[in-house]
DNA sequence: GCCGTTTTCGGCCCGACTGTTTTCAGTCG
């Protein structure tokens, strides 16, 4: 995978580009926007030059001739003659060194020219003995952020989990809200956007009292430190290690700013550029037209209406298309928390989970849900307690039984099936032929070649027996990568062989991910929105995975699990 | 360097905060 690479080396030739003299900013940006939509492409940048040359890559937003030129280098020689060019004249590792709060590319040039500061390690040097303060354009002050920032970069793990993020930012959200100081306090950001990793917090609040707003904020036992802090603008650094901004508006801008904050980057420019068209000008605090007068700013929904579009759900605005839709008012009625009726992959204490049967049933009514699968491991799984065909009987009779005990409730029998290294599944016919459905993954061999393993899941399909294929890409956020696996080919004999796919809501994994149901859903997949609970706290994470689905743009009718247990039941014996 | 239902040339989103400044550059999101 050359992707993170070659955006790493796109990101340095910008920063290289902007200390140049001349003013070659809007260079530097197409560099920056060149490396932004590398790093969040999911296919491999190899692949498609592979499939389809430079022609291929110049598809991609923000790749050109000269991107598409170097890229093209690098995969074939290891090598971007521009940047090695580049980087005899600047040895410097701008990469660490501008990840540091507060330093940017020209900082690091500055450091390096007066102190021949090449790396974080010659930079904390410098801030020990006090030598950064008598540079031109530094001060005391800037030494001991620049010292601050070397800390926190050195201590921090980069983005967080959006199962860790949304609820922390959720309790700072409540804390202000309790303080009798705010009108509101919301969530915005990516948090809100529900994506499945998050870099930092945002939060909006309107308020008359924003100093007093701001310093009962930077008081709160969450905050590790103050970055900055303003009246309208505070950033403080928590104690779980990510920053947390807080904006104080007006009410008439609230709308206006929960849109700019909201909406990734590519989204907001493009809302931007179509307001301009429009004659107007959108900021943070309204949409203006020529004369600055204010048109919208209120609420999101009248931003979006005078740009001529309907209001969409945080999850879609990433600029994949959802603008077009919305100005054709033609955006899909995505899937929501309450249309989910069941949860389809649960484990129990008769393999890894923590709770009983009962336990688990109990849990699950509470939560409002109609119906269960159990779905405990095979015995490939032998550390995670997986059962074989003698146990899976013994296990299947103690669901049965369990009938009519949970009264609104019912309990489906399904197992968590290893899809074995040749492709063959873990359980014999009769086991699974006692089930109402079957998960199937793979939980070994996670290393094979593509080729292999793209004919491994495919034949397992071919079994005719696998009712959902769970957790697909096997990945773990942040520590495992995906398997490598032809998802065209997958996702193609998934349809033909009546395969769902799931989407696995435990938010390590998080698997599918959007960009692949995006790609699922075009293939006219079902997908199965699961837990994978293993204990009766877990079912709270159905969430993430209603948010992964909202991403990936599902609606109702494209998951398996809205519906009623009767129908469902009848759907997977066909 | 990229891009095009105003354009193949001439634009390119916009504002807050900070420190080191005598009016603003650098950084960030």
């Amino acid at each position: 995978m050359y992707n993170q690479k070659i955006a790493e080396l796109f990101e340095e030739i910008a920063d290289m580009l902007a200390i140049d003299p001349k003013d070659r900013k809007f260079e530097v940006l197409a560099y920056r926007k060149a490396a932004q939509t590398i790093e969040g492409l999911q296919e491999d940048l190899a692949d498609i030059y592979k499939r389809g040359g430079t022609a291929a890559l110049q598809e991609l937003p923000g790749i050109g001739k000269s991107t598409s030129e170097h890229i093209k280098e690098y995969i074939e020689t290891g090598k971007i003659p521009k940047y090695e060019e580049l980087k005899k004249k600047y040895p410097i590792d701008f990469n660490t060194l501008t990840k540091i709060q507060g330093v940017g590319a020209k900082r690091v040039f500055k450091l390096y020219q007066v102190l021949k500061i090449k790396n974080i390690e010659d930079l904390k040097k410098a801030v020990e003995k006090h030598k950064i303060r008598n540079i031109e354009g530094f001060g005391e002050k800037s030494e001991e952020e620049i010292g601050k920032g070397i800390t926190q970069f050195e201590g921090s793990k980069g983005r967080m989990l959006l199962g860790m993020a949304l609820p922390e930012a959720e309790s700072i959200a409540k804390k202000l809200n309790d303080s009798g100081l705010v009108d509101r306090a919301v969530i915005g950001g990516s948090t809100r956007r529900m994506k499945e990793t998050v870099g930092d917090l945002d939060i909006l609040v309107t308020s008359k009292k924003a100093e007093k707003v701001m310093d009962f904020f930077t008081g709160l036992n969450e905050v590790e430190r103050v970055i900055v802090k303003g009246p309208t603008k505070t950033t403080v650094l928590l104690k779980i290690g990510l920053t947390c901004d807080v904006r104080v508006l007006d009410d008439k801008s609230f709308g206006a700013a929960l849109q700019y904050f909201t909406g990734n980057k590519d989204h907001n420019v493009r809302l931007r550029e179509i307001a301009i068209k429009k004659g107007y000008k959108l900021n943070e605090y309204g949409l203006f037209d020529r004369r600055e007068k204010s048109v919208a700013g209120r609420t999101e929904e009248e931003v979006y209406k005078k740009l001529g579009m309907d209001l969409m759900p945080p999850e879609m605005r990433e600029n994949r298309g959802e603008i077009d839709l919305a100005i054709k008012h033609a955006l899909p009625k995505l899937i929501e928390i309450g249309d989910v009726k069941g949860d389809l992959h649960v484990h129990t204490n008769h393999s890894d989970g923590a709770d009983s049967l009962m336990d688990m049933a109990t849990a699950a009514k509470k939560r409002g849900l109609e119906y269960i699968g159990i779905s405990d491991h095979s015995k490939s799984e032998y550390i995670a307690g997986g059962m074989d065909d003698k146990e899976f009987a013994k296990h299947l009779d103690e669901i049965e039984k369990l009938e009519g005990k949970v009264s609104g409730l019912k309990v489906l029998k399904s197992a968590e099936i290893d899809i074995l290294k040749d492709g063959s599944l873990d359980l014999s016919n009769k086991t699974m032929d006692r089930m109402d459905y079957r998960l199937a993954s793979i939980h070994t061999s996670l290393t094979m070649g593509k080729e292999e393993m793209t004919k491994r899941v495919i034949k397992a399909f071919e079994t005719g027996y696998v009712s959902i294929w769970a957790h697909p890409t096997d990945r773990l956020i942040g520590e495992r990568s995906p398997i490598s696996v032809d998802l065209d080919k997958v996702f193609q004999s998934a349809k033909d062989n009546n395969v769902v796919i799931e989407i696995d809501a435990s938010p390590e994994r998080l698997d599918l991910n959007d960009e692949n149901i995006f790609k699922a859903r075009q293939y006219g997949l079902k997908f199965s929105i699961d837990t994978d609970s293993h204990a009766t706290s877990n079912y709270q994470f159905l969430r993430y995975g209603v948010g992964m689905a909202r991403r990936g743009w599902l609606t109702k009718a494209d998951v398996v699990n809205a519906m009623g247990c009767d129908k469902l039941v009848k759907y997977f014996k066909r």
